[in-house]
DNA sequence: TTGTAAGCGTTATCAC
DNA sequence: GTGATAACGCTTACAA
C-alpha cells in the first residue's frame, strides 16, 4: 500500500471518487458546502490512506501559518522552561504550533535563529532571555525582528525593556527593593549582595531595586560573580575568607545564586538562617526544599509565557505587560531580635 | 519599502536583474555553476531587502524539510528539559530545526499531536515519556508512527521499549538493582519503597529493579503514591503516621519525590540520614543542595537526547541504545554500622 | 454543490 | 552559465 510517499490530496481525492476541490473542503475548508455524502466518502478515504495535509503546502497556499517561533537561551533551565510551559499552554488553547529554538547564551547564535525563524514564516516571534547590553548584534536583531514585522509578523519580547515591540516585563526593580524593604522590616541593616556582571540587565535591574530601598543604611557588600549556583557558591565562600564581619544578610540575585551560597556557608560552618540570613530572587521549586527554605522573590514565570502570547493575538502592536514580583519570607532570613 | 508581504525570489531576482533560476541556485543551490559576479549581485539584493526564503516552498519544492519534531510530556519537568536539551544540541549540529510538542501526560492529547507532526513531515519525529501501559490509544499510536515510517519518516521512542521503533532507554531496572545491592553494602536491610501505580512503566522497572536484588532480605514495605513531589510528600507523612517500625531507609522512584519526602520526615521530626536513610532516582542537580545531600542513581539524560537524534540519522532503523544509570551515594544513606 | 484552473514560493529539468 | 517552465501539495476564485 505504502512505499515511501505520503498520501496527498490527490490520492485522497481519486480514492474518493470526487475532485482534489471537493476534498479539500471537506477536509479543511468550511465543510457546509459539500454534500454530506461526499464529506463522509472524503473522510473515510483519507483515514483509510492515513492522510494527513501537507502542513508546508497549506501554508503556501493560504499565506500563512499557525506557528508560533519561541526563542530562549536554553530549555534546560527552569527560567525558560517555565516560560515555555506558559508559551506552550497559550498557544494549544488557539490551535497554535510551538517551534522552539535554543539560542545558547550567544548573541550570534540568536541572530542566526531569528533570522531561520523568520525563513518558517510563523505568526509570532517570542524572544525570551535578558539581552546583554552592548552586544555588537543588538542593532542588527533589532533589523531583523523590524523586517519581520513589516511583513506582517507578530513580535513579543520577554523581560527586554527599551525595545520597539511588545513586551511583558517582570518588575525585577520593584521586587527587589520590595524585598529590601522587607528584610529591613525584619530587622536586618548590612547586606552583601550577590549578583552578576551588571551587562545582564535582569541581575543589575535587581541589584539596583535592592539598594534603592536602602537609603539611609550603610551601603551593602558587593560581590560580582556567575549568575548560576557555582557562581553563587563561590562568591559566598570569597565572602566567608574575607570575613563576614557585620554581615547580616546575602541577597544573590537568583535562587540557584542563593542555594549556592547556603551550601558554601554551611560548608564554612556559617548556619543559613541561624548565623546569617539568604534571600534569593524567582521562588524557584526548591526554595521550599533546602533548609532552611530560602526567602525569595516569586515572579509569574508561567504566566509570563501566557501573557506574551495574548500580547501576540492581541491588536496592540507594541503593547507592554509589566508582571509583579512578590516577596516570600521563609525560614533563611528570620526576623532579627 | 515594505507594505505587509515578506520579499521573495522573484524581487530578489528583479533586483539583481536575473532570472529566478539563477538568483535560486545563488543563494542556495550549488553555487558552483553560477558566475561570480551575478552570485554576488543577487546576494547583496537578497541582503538590500531582507530577504529569507520561504521554509515552506523550500519543503514543497524539494520534497523534505529540516525538521525534528519532538514530543514531550511536560516541558517544564527537568526530566524532559534535559532531554530536549540534548535533542537541540545534537539537530543544530546537522542544521535542524526542533519543534517541540507538549502533549501534558494524556495519551488521547499525545495521538493527537502525532497526528498534527506528522503533517509537518518533518524528517524525525522522537517521542519520549514513560508510555502508560495499556492506554486505549495505544495501537492508534502506532500506527500512527507507522504510517509516518512507511512515507519515509524515522521515529525514535525514549524510554518506551518493546515498541517497534528505534529506542532510547536507561536502564532503570539495573540502576535499581544497583542503588540496593549499595545499599545493602552500606548496612541496610529493612526498606520502604514510594512507588507510582505500576501502569507507568519507568516506576514499575525501577520498583521491580530495587527489588530484584534484595533477595533474601524481607520484602520491603511499598507505598504507592503520585510520581511527584507532593506524592513523596504524602507516602512519607503516611509512613511515618503508621509507624517507621524497623524501616532503615527509603527508597523513592524519583527524585522529588525523594526530597518531598525528606522534608516530609522532617516535619515529623525523622531526620534523613540519621534517624533513616533516603534515597532517590535520576540525580538531579537538587541533590547536592538539600540538606543531607540525596543520594540517587544519576541517568544520562542530555545524552539520551543527543542518541536519539543520533539514531534517527543512523541507517539502523530499529537501532536500540541502552544507557546506562550510576549509583551516586551521599549522605543521605551513610553506612550503617 | 462540484469541478477546472490559477495561483502560492521554491527547486529541478530542460533547452539554449 | 543562464533562463523558461514544469513540478511540489494545497487552497480558492470562477464557472458550470
Amino acid at each position: 500500500m505504502d512505499d515511501g510517499a505520503a498520501p496527498t490530496l490527490h490520492d485522497v481525492a481519486r480514492e474518493a471518487g470526487v475532485s482534489v476541490a471537493t476534498a479539500s473542503r471537506a477536509l479543511n475548508g468550511s465543510s457546509r458546502n459539500v454534500r454530506a455524502e461526499n464529506a463522509d466518502r472524503v473522510r473515510a478515504a483519507a483515514a483509510r490512506l492515513g492522510y494527513e495535509p501537507h502542513l508546508s503546502a497549506q501554508a503556501i497556499a493560504k499565506g500563512s501559518t499557525r506557528t508560533v517561533a519561541l526563542v530562549v537561551r536554553d530549555v534546560a533551565d527552569p527560567y525558560f522552561s517555565s516560560i515555555a510551559a506558559g508559551v506552550g499552554q497559550a498557544a494549544e488553547r488557539d490551535g497554535l504550533i510551538v517551534t522552539m529554538a535554543v539560542a545558547g547564551g550567544s548573541p550570534e547564535r540568536e541572530l542566526e535563529i531569528v533570522r531561520t525563524l523568520r525563513g518558517q514564516r510563523p505568526r509570532v516571534i517570542i524572544v525570551t532571555g535578558s539581552r546583554i547590553d552592548g552586544a555588537g548584534t543588538r542593532d542588527e536583531l533589532i533589523d531583523e525582528l523590524e523586517a519581520y514585522r513589516t511583513a506582517g509578523g507578530r513580535v513579543v519580547l520577554i523581560s527586554q525593556r527599551d525595545l520597539p515591540f511588545g513586551t511583558v516585563t517582570i518588575d525585577n526593580h520593584g521586587g527587589a527593593a520590595a524585598l529590601a524593604r522587607a528584610l529591613v522590616g525584619a530587622g536586618y541593616r548590612r547586606f552583601a549582595v550577590l549578583h552578576a556582571p551588571p551587562a545582564l540587565r535582569t541581575s543589575r535591574d535587581r541589584h539596583e531595586g535592592f539598594l534603592s530601598a536602602l537609603q539611609g543604611l550603610p551601603p551593602p557588600l558587593a560581590l560580582e560573580t556567575d549568575f548560576t549556583r557555582a557562581g553563587g557558591y563561590d562568591a559566598a565562600r570569597r565572602l566567608v575568607e574575607r570575613g563576614i564581619g557585620d554581615v547580616e544578610a546575602v541577597f544573590a540575585v537568583n535562587d540557584v545564586m542563593a542555594i549556592g551560597a547556603m551550601t558554601a556557608l554551611r560548608d564554612a560552618g556559617v548556619v543559613p538562617g541561624a548565623g546569617i540570613g539568604v534571600a534569593g530572587f524567582d521562588d524557584i521549586a526548591s526554595t521550599v526544599d533546602v533548609v532552611p527554605a530560602l526567602t525569595s522573590v516569586a515572579v509569574p514565570l508561567r504566566e509570563a509565557g501566557v501573557s506574551a502570547m495574548r500580547l501576540a493575538l492581541s491588536d496592540d502592536e507594541l503593547g507592554e505587560t509589566r508582571l509583579p514580583a512578590t516577596v516570600v519570607l521563609r525560614d533563611s532570613t528570620p526576623p532579627l531580635t
